[in-house]
DNA sequence: AGGTGGACCCGAACGC
DNA sequence: TGCGTTCGGGTCCACC
Protein backbone atom coordinates (compact mmCIF):
# COMPACT_ATOMS: atom_id res chain seq x y z
CA UNK A 1 0.00 0.00 0.00
CA UNK A 2 1.76 3.14 -1.37
CA UNK A 3 1.81 5.88 1.39
CA UNK A 4 3.73 9.29 1.12
CA UNK A 5 6.77 6.82 2.18
CA UNK A 6 6.55 4.89 -0.85
CA UNK A 7 5.38 7.64 -2.82
CA UNK A 8 8.18 9.37 -2.53
CA UNK A 9 10.55 6.61 -3.16
CA UNK A 10 8.95 6.28 -6.26
CA UNK A 11 8.92 9.66 -7.19
CA UNK A 12 12.74 10.01 -6.04
CA UNK A 13 13.84 6.76 -8.12
CA UNK A 14 11.69 7.93 -10.93
CA UNK A 15 12.98 11.19 -11.30
CA UNK A 16 16.27 10.36 -12.98
CA UNK A 17 14.58 8.52 -15.37
CA UNK A 18 12.25 10.61 -16.27
CA UNK A 19 13.90 14.44 -16.04
CA UNK A 20 14.99 15.65 -19.69
CA UNK A 21 13.24 12.58 -21.83
CA UNK A 22 10.91 12.68 -24.54
CA UNK A 23 7.88 10.37 -24.64
CA UNK A 24 8.27 8.43 -27.80
CA UNK A 25 5.65 5.94 -27.43
CA UNK A 26 2.72 5.89 -25.19
CA UNK A 27 0.32 3.17 -24.54
CA UNK A 28 -2.36 2.79 -22.00
CA UNK A 29 -4.10 -0.98 -22.19
CA UNK A 30 -6.92 -0.04 -19.69
CA UNK A 31 -9.30 2.55 -19.65
CA UNK A 32 -10.13 2.48 -16.08
CA UNK A 33 -6.72 4.29 -15.76
CA UNK A 34 -7.78 7.62 -17.17
CA UNK A 35 -11.54 7.58 -16.85
CA UNK A 36 -13.68 9.14 -17.57
CA UNK A 37 -11.50 10.62 -20.18
CA UNK A 38 -10.49 8.64 -23.29
CA UNK A 39 -7.79 6.62 -22.97
CA UNK A 40 -6.34 7.16 -26.72
CA UNK A 41 -6.64 10.45 -26.36
CA UNK A 42 -4.76 11.15 -23.39
CA UNK A 43 -1.72 8.96 -24.65
CA UNK A 44 -2.31 11.30 -27.71
CA UNK A 45 -1.43 14.19 -25.58
CA UNK A 46 1.45 12.41 -23.86
CA UNK A 47 2.71 11.70 -26.78
CA UNK A 48 6.32 13.80 -27.54
CA UNK A 49 5.98 15.40 -24.53
CA UNK A 50 9.30 15.90 -22.53
CA UNK A 51 9.63 15.96 -18.80
CA UNK A 52 10.83 18.58 -16.52
CA UNK A 53 9.91 17.65 -13.15
CA UNK A 54 9.13 14.90 -11.24
CA UNK A 55 7.36 15.61 -7.94
CA UNK A 56 5.19 14.66 -5.08
CA UNK A 57 1.79 15.73 -3.26
CA UNK A 58 0.62 13.37 -0.86
CA UNK A 59 0.31 10.11 -2.39
CA UNK A 60 0.25 12.00 -6.05
CA UNK A 61 3.52 11.61 -8.07
CA UNK A 62 2.73 14.82 -10.33
CA UNK A 63 5.01 14.64 -13.41
CA UNK A 64 5.96 17.61 -15.40
CA UNK A 65 5.93 18.17 -18.69
CA UNK A 66 7.77 21.33 -20.23
CA UNK A 67 4.69 22.22 -22.03
CA UNK A 68 3.42 22.89 -18.85
CA UNK A 69 1.11 19.90 -18.87
CA UNK A 70 0.49 17.68 -15.89
CA UNK A 71 0.13 13.75 -15.79
CA UNK A 72 -0.66 13.40 -11.72
CA UNK A 73 -0.15 9.63 -10.87
CA UNK A 74 -2.14 8.18 -7.79
CA UNK A 75 -1.06 4.37 -7.48
CA UNK A 76 -4.25 3.83 -5.07
CA UNK A 77 -3.69 0.37 -3.93
CA UNK A 78 -1.15 -2.03 -5.98
CA UNK A 79 0.11 0.41 -8.77
CA UNK A 80 3.56 0.37 -9.32
CA UNK A 81 6.36 2.21 -12.27
CA UNK A 82 8.56 -0.05 -13.22
CA UNK A 83 11.87 0.98 -15.14
CA UNK A 84 12.25 -1.60 -18.31
CA UNK A 85 15.52 -1.03 -20.03
CA UNK A 86 16.19 -0.63 -23.31
CA UNK A 87 16.04 -4.43 -24.76
CA UNK A 88 14.76 -5.60 -21.85
CA UNK A 89 11.61 -7.65 -22.10
CA UNK A 90 8.46 -5.27 -22.01
CA UNK A 91 5.79 -7.58 -21.11
CA UNK A 92 4.91 -7.38 -17.07
CA UNK A 93 1.60 -8.88 -15.35
CA UNK A 94 -0.81 -6.75 -15.33
CA UNK A 95 0.24 -4.13 -17.11
CA UNK A 96 -1.57 -1.41 -17.44
CA UNK A 97 0.36 1.72 -19.08
CA UNK A 98 3.84 1.54 -20.92
CA UNK A 99 5.66 4.69 -21.91
CA UNK A 100 8.77 4.61 -24.20
CA UNK A 101 11.52 7.18 -23.78
CA UNK A 102 13.56 8.73 -26.40
CA UNK A 103 16.48 6.71 -24.87
CA UNK A 104 15.10 3.34 -25.32
CA UNK A 105 13.88 2.33 -22.12
CA UNK A 106 10.78 2.02 -21.09
CA UNK A 107 8.47 2.98 -17.69
CA UNK A 108 5.57 0.23 -17.18
CA UNK A 109 2.67 0.84 -15.28
CA UNK A 110 1.56 -2.21 -13.18
CA UNK A 111 -1.96 -2.54 -11.42
CA UNK A 112 -2.84 -5.74 -10.07
CA UNK A 113 -6.61 -4.57 -8.32
CA UNK A 114 -6.74 -1.61 -11.54
CA UNK A 115 -7.63 1.04 -8.36
CA UNK A 116 -4.84 3.66 -9.95
CA UNK A 117 -5.26 6.66 -11.74
CA UNK A 118 -3.64 8.58 -14.91
CA UNK A 119 -5.00 12.24 -14.85
CA UNK A 120 -4.08 14.74 -17.31
CA UNK A 121 -4.49 18.13 -16.78
CA UNK A 122 -3.59 21.87 -17.66
CA UNK A 123 -0.87 24.18 -15.61
CA UNK A 124 -4.05 26.12 -13.97
CA UNK A 125 -5.58 22.91 -12.95
CA UNK A 126 -3.19 21.56 -10.94
CA UNK A 127 -2.70 23.75 -7.90
CA UNK A 128 -6.75 23.61 -7.11
CA UNK A 129 -7.28 19.97 -7.71
CA UNK A 130 -4.80 18.96 -5.28
CA UNK A 131 -5.80 21.60 -2.44
CA UNK A 132 -9.12 20.59 -2.53
CA UNK A 133 -7.94 16.89 -1.35
CA UNK A 134 -5.36 17.66 0.50
CA UNK A 135 -3.95 19.57 4.28
CA UNK A 136 -0.17 19.80 4.67
CA UNK A 137 2.81 18.74 3.85
CA UNK A 138 3.11 16.55 7.41
CA UNK A 139 6.97 16.66 6.52
CA UNK A 140 7.53 20.29 6.05
CA UNK A 141 7.67 22.61 8.76
CA UNK A 142 4.80 24.66 7.98
CA UNK A 143 2.74 21.49 9.50
CA UNK A 144 3.00 21.25 13.57
CA UNK A 145 0.43 21.21 16.48
CA UNK A 146 -1.31 24.26 15.81
CA UNK A 147 -2.35 22.87 12.34
CA UNK A 148 -4.05 20.07 14.21
CA UNK A 149 -5.63 22.06 16.56
CA UNK A 150 -7.47 23.70 13.28
CA UNK A 151 -8.12 20.58 11.48
CA UNK A 152 -8.82 18.34 14.28
CA UNK A 153 -11.00 20.81 16.43
CA UNK A 154 -14.86 20.44 14.83
CA UNK A 155 -14.02 16.55 14.52
CA UNK A 156 -16.37 14.02 16.65
CA UNK A 157 -15.20 11.28 14.55
CA UNK A 158 -11.92 8.66 15.66
CA UNK A 159 -8.94 10.39 15.91
CA UNK A 160 -7.85 7.60 12.96
CA UNK A 161 -10.46 8.02 11.00
CA UNK A 162 -9.46 11.96 10.91
CA UNK A 163 -5.87 11.16 10.25
CA UNK A 164 -6.51 9.02 7.22
CA UNK A 165 -8.54 12.20 5.50
CA UNK A 166 -6.20 13.60 3.28
CA UNK A 167 -6.98 17.25 3.97
CA UNK A 168 -5.72 16.73 7.79
CA UNK A 169 -2.42 15.07 6.90
CA UNK A 170 -1.82 14.64 3.47
CA UNK A 171 0.26 11.27 2.63
CA UNK A 172 -0.95 9.21 5.52
CA UNK A 173 -2.82 6.02 5.30
CA UNK A 174 -3.57 2.69 7.44
CA UNK A 175 0.09 1.74 8.07
CA UNK A 176 1.33 5.26 8.65
CA UNK A 177 -1.94 6.12 10.86
CA UNK A 178 -1.66 3.10 13.34
CA UNK A 179 2.34 3.94 13.45
CA UNK A 180 2.26 7.43 14.41
CA UNK A 181 -0.58 6.49 17.31
CA UNK A 182 1.17 4.12 18.79
CA UNK A 183 4.42 6.19 19.18
CA UNK A 184 2.06 9.03 20.18
CA UNK A 185 0.57 7.02 22.65
CA UNK A 186 -2.79 7.97 21.34
CA UNK A 187 -5.77 5.29 20.79
CA UNK A 188 -7.16 5.28 17.45
CA UNK A 189 -10.56 5.31 19.15
CA UNK A 190 -10.28 8.76 20.84
CA UNK A 191 -12.31 11.68 19.55
CA UNK A 192 -10.27 13.78 17.15
CA UNK A 193 -11.32 17.30 18.68
CA UNK A 194 -10.12 16.22 22.01
CA UNK A 195 -6.37 16.15 22.44
CA UNK A 196 -4.64 18.44 24.93
CA UNK A 197 -1.45 20.49 23.75
CA UNK A 198 0.70 18.60 24.59
CA UNK A 199 -1.02 15.43 22.70
CA UNK A 200 -1.41 17.12 19.67
CA UNK A 201 2.60 17.63 19.89
CA UNK A 202 3.05 14.01 20.58
CA UNK A 203 1.32 13.25 17.50
CA UNK A 204 3.15 15.38 15.32
CA UNK A 205 6.07 14.03 16.42
CA UNK A 206 4.62 10.25 15.34
CA UNK A 207 3.44 11.32 12.47
CA UNK A 208 6.65 12.71 11.44
CA UNK A 209 8.98 9.96 13.01
CA UNK A 210 7.20 6.86 11.33
CA UNK A 211 7.33 8.58 7.95
CA UNK A 212 10.69 9.56 7.85
CA UNK A 213 11.46 5.90 9.71
CA UNK A 214 9.42 4.19 6.60
CA UNK A 215 11.42 6.95 3.84
CA UNK A 216 15.00 5.80 5.42
CA UNK A 217 13.36 1.89 4.45
CA UNK A 218 12.37 2.85 0.92
CA UNK A 219 8.86 2.62 2.44
CA UNK A 220 7.40 -1.25 3.34
CA UNK A 221 6.52 -4.20 0.94
CA UNK A 222 3.35 -6.54 2.12
CA UNK A 223 2.85 -7.47 -1.45
CA UNK A 224 3.01 -5.34 -4.36
CA UNK A 225 4.77 -2.62 -3.44
CA UNK A 226 7.83 -1.90 -5.44
CA UNK A 227 10.25 1.00 -6.56
CA UNK A 228 11.07 1.71 -9.78
CA UNK A 229 13.70 -0.66 -10.13
CA UNK A 230 11.91 -3.68 -8.54
CA UNK A 231 13.60 -3.55 -4.93
CA UNK A 232 10.78 -3.85 -2.21
CA UNK A 233 10.86 -1.64 0.70
CA UNK A 234 11.99 -3.13 4.61
CA UNK A 235 9.59 -1.11 6.87
CA UNK A 236 7.58 -4.01 7.41
CA UNK A 237 10.33 -5.24 9.82
CA UNK A 238 9.85 -1.92 11.57
CA UNK A 239 6.41 -2.04 12.27
CA UNK A 240 5.56 -1.74 16.01
CA UNK A 241 1.92 -2.50 15.94
CA UNK A 242 0.79 -2.64 12.44
CA UNK A 243 -0.42 -6.46 11.71
CA UNK A 244 1.09 -7.36 14.86
CA UNK A 245 -2.02 -8.73 16.63
CA UNK A 246 -1.09 -10.53 19.19
CA UNK A 247 2.53 -10.02 19.77
CA UNK A 248 3.83 -8.28 22.41
CA UNK A 249 4.01 -4.50 22.57
CA UNK A 250 7.57 -3.36 21.84
CA UNK A 251 7.54 -1.08 24.97
CA UNK A 252 5.39 -2.52 27.41
CA UNK A 253 5.16 -6.29 26.09
CA UNK A 254 1.21 -6.09 26.49
CA UNK A 255 -0.44 -8.02 23.70
CA UNK A 256 -1.06 -5.67 20.18
CA UNK A 257 -4.51 -5.50 19.58
CA UNK A 258 -6.87 -5.67 16.42
CA UNK A 259 -10.27 -3.63 16.15
CA UNK A 260 -11.79 -2.05 12.77
CA UNK A 261 -11.58 1.92 12.96
CA UNK A 262 -13.77 3.54 10.00
CA UNK A 263 -14.02 0.09 8.29
CA UNK A 264 -9.89 -0.82 8.26
CA UNK A 265 -7.70 -2.83 10.25
CA UNK A 266 -6.31 -0.90 13.18
CA UNK A 267 -3.56 -2.02 15.57
CA UNK A 268 -2.83 -0.42 18.81
CA UNK A 269 -1.41 -1.24 22.00
CA UNK A 270 -4.27 -1.55 24.85
CA UNK A 271 -1.92 -0.62 27.63
CA UNK A 272 0.38 2.25 25.87
CA UNK A 273 -2.26 3.92 24.29
CA UNK A 274 -4.78 4.08 26.70
CA UNK A 275 -8.77 4.94 25.91
CA UNK A 276 -10.46 5.53 28.86
CA UNK A 277 -10.64 9.16 30.35
CA UNK A 278 -9.02 8.45 33.79
CA UNK A 279 -6.19 6.13 31.90
CA UNK A 280 -4.99 9.06 29.79
CA UNK A 281 -5.56 11.38 33.08
CA UNK A 282 -2.99 9.01 34.82
CA UNK A 283 -0.99 8.78 31.91
CA UNK A 284 -0.49 12.41 31.77
CA UNK A 285 0.20 13.14 35.06
CA UNK A 286 2.76 10.57 34.68
CA UNK A 287 4.35 12.09 31.90
CA UNK A 288 4.35 15.42 33.57
CA UNK A 289 5.59 14.08 37.06
C1' DA B 1 -21.54 19.94 7.22
C1' DG B 2 -19.53 16.11 9.15
C1' DG B 3 -19.86 11.11 9.57
C1' DT B 4 -20.68 6.53 7.74
C1' DG B 5 -20.92 2.69 4.74
C1' DG B 6 -20.88 0.80 0.13
C1' DA B 7 -18.66 0.55 -4.44
C1' DC B 8 -14.84 -0.21 -7.08
C1' DC B 9 -11.08 -4.37 -7.89
C1' DC B 10 -8.74 -9.00 -7.65
C1' DG B 11 -5.48 -12.26 -5.53
C1' DA B 12 -4.58 -14.52 -1.32
C1' DA B 13 -6.13 -16.73 2.57
C1' DC B 14 -9.56 -19.19 4.65
C1' DG B 15 -13.51 -22.55 5.48
C1' DC B 16 -15.88 -26.59 4.49
C1' DT C 1 -8.45 -31.36 -4.01
C1' DG C 2 -11.69 -27.99 -5.06
C1' DC C 3 -14.74 -24.54 -4.78
C1' DG C 4 -17.15 -20.69 -2.65
C1' DT C 5 -16.44 -16.89 0.68
C1' DT C 6 -14.04 -13.34 3.03
C1' DC C 7 -10.66 -9.88 3.39
C1' DG C 8 -8.28 -5.52 2.49
C1' DG C 9 -7.41 -0.81 1.50
C1' DG C 10 -7.57 4.75 -1.06
C1' DT C 11 -10.86 7.52 -2.59
C1' DC C 12 -15.31 8.89 -4.16
C1' DC C 13 -20.19 9.14 -3.63
C1' DA C 14 -24.78 8.59 -1.83
C1' DC C 15 -27.19 9.02 2.17
C1' DC C 16 -28.16 10.30 6.84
Amino acid sequence: VPELPEVETVRARLEPILVGRRLDQVEILDSRLTRPHDPGLVAARLLGGRVGAVERRGKYVIVRFESGCVLLIHLRMTGSLLRVHAGEELSVAHARAVVILDNGSAVVYRDVRRFGTWLLLEPDEVGPYLDARLGHEPLERRFGPRVLERSLAARRAPLKAALLDQRVVAGLGNIYADEALWRARLHPLRPAHGLDAAERAALTRGIRSALRTGLARQGATLRDYRTPDGATGSMQSEFRVYGRAGEPCPRCRAPIEKTRVGGRGTWYCPACQPLAAAQAGLAASARSS
